[in-house]
DNA sequence: CAAGGATATTTGCAAATGCATATAAATCTG
DNA sequence: CAGATTTATATGCATTTGCAAATATCCTTG
């Protein structure tokens, strides 16, 4: 009767570069650094650009629904709104139906300061991806898209 | 003459929910909190857990190589450091040859104390490659790899 | 080998963060 | 349908964060 390999390796076997949550630590920390200093001279921080990425492209969600899209806590998001807000960047409205929500729109002069914040994530994005086919940068998103759905807490 | 399809998509023509950096961000963002929630009873922050993993792994960083690998501001790090010491999970340590850098060393206190998470990380790593076979993962992981250096800026 | 600049780490400080809680409104339940 | 529970958002407060600057040491070059 021999021993039965581990169910779960440990973390030395594997290898920190073969340990994915690691790599996309690393991958994520040094994107979102590389935007964080593009920003920084824009006056917007790392959650307020991912709150306005998101509004560029889902129209009017509620705080509570921004706050996971945009992957920030929502005590956080609801100041950094504040922020915007003042900016002119978005504005919150009363959602019709449940006077509890209040949904946020991006303004145009929010939509103006994406679009000349976009060429930098293209940038950046497009660096990521360098030397890798449209086939495997395809096969690789359909496993994300399978990760979130595995992780995710939010049915969104 | 037709027009070109541009060099850079917009966000919107992408999608979110196959914009890699997107979902990578709502991945690591749940990874995160995962950890977090099962941390926070043994009074580790995902700094110290980072560091600590990190140093399960590598013998003697210096700072700025935990740093780097750990993901997380030098500054932040230092002051992370001071509690692992005082919590006993590692000691710093002088260089031999360079009397400006300090050594990271992981004690028994603090394998121990990361033999104890290790099991909530391998679950939640397993959890997220659900339905995912090892030939997927591991064309992932290559994915992973090349796209770090791509990005970074940091030789380690 | 004496500046002058680079590198490693720490620390001051203002701002950001996140947990817990407050408030208000919707929904459920007997 | 009244009271209990849940949900959406905001806010008080202690902690954490990160940028800058300080400190100490190392390296380079004339």
């Amino acid at each position: 009767m021999k021993d039965q390999p581990p169910v779960t390796a440990r973390l030395g076997e594997i290898g920190l570069s073969n340990f994915a949550p690691y790599l996309m630590n690393r991958i994520m920390g040094r994107y979102n650094a590389s935007l964080r200093e593009e920003m920084a001279g824009l006056g917007l921080s790392t959650q307020k650009m991912r709150a306005l990425a998101v509004l560029a492209v889902i129209e009017g969600p509620s705080i509570r629904e921004l706050a996971v899209y945009a992957v920030v806590e929502q005590s956080t998001l609801s100041r950094a709104l504040d922020q915007l807000v003042t900016d002119g960047l978005v504005r919150r409205e009363a959602d019709a139906t449940d006077s509890r929500a209040t949904r946020v729109l991006i303004t145009d002069a929010g939509r103006m300061a994406f679009e000349q914040l976009w060429p930098h994530m293209a940038r950046t994005y497009a660096g990521m991806f360098r030397g890798i086919t449209d086939d495997e940068r395809r096969a690789f998103v359909g496993i994300l898209q399978k990760m979130l759905i595995n992780i995710r807490k939010h049915e969104i």
